[in-house]
DNA sequence: TTTGTATATCGATCATATCCGATACACTTA
DNA sequence: TAAGTGTATCGGATATGATCGATATACAAA
């Protein structure tokens, strides 16, 4: 749990946003075909206008610092949220 | 309560650090000569290594963040933390 | 008023971030 | 194998951020 690395990956809206967004997946990507128990797919999130590259970018972000995690099923990739370091970082910085 | 800024705020693990210092003054300035109740002399925050105008930039972020106040005495201005604007942070982000 | 001290702002430089289109990679399906 | 779909990475353009020395501003004291 690197908090610098937490505060960085945070310090862009977009960022914010797909991490709000994943806690309810059924309220925020209606249009995904696939069970939500996997994740949300990629594709999904360029609804925040973004181009695909970009939204990739962003993702990857979150990713490293450990507030998403990723699972490869077949073509797609789904994300979900990170609880664990979630809830780490919450309580890291309780004390901010 | 802007959360965006307040993020960008904490990007910089040098605010975060002066953030944290804030809240034990006596222990992390035990060279000022005024009294705490002012808050932190803005020349006491040169401990980070940075020079005194690179300090001065980062302290008006946390400023303009809100999330530490300022007061100027004579020559001098202190600073300390704004109370109010971090909890209701911590308040906003506790569902994040 | 002049000098000194503390802080903020300016201007320049360098590093990092954001964003996109193009392309590479992973996988599926025909 | 070849073509199609979804995702990641690359290269480059532009924007933002970090940092410093120099200078300006605010105030105190002589």
């Amino acid at each position: 749990m690197d908090r610098d690395e937490i505060f960085k990956a945070l310090a862009h809206p977009a960022r914010v946003n797909i991490l709000a967004w994943l806690k309810e997946p059924q309220a925020h990507f209606p249009t995904q075909e696939h069970p939500f128990e996997m994740g949300v797919c990629a594709g999904q999130f360029e609804r925040c206008g973004l181009s695909q590259s970009t939204v990739s970018s962003h993702l990857a972000i979150l990713q490293r610092a450990g507030l998403v995690t990723t699972k490869r099923l077949g073509q797609w990739v789904f994300y979900k949220r990170n609880e664990e370091t979630i809830a780490a970082f919450l309580k890291d910085i309780g004390s901010l």
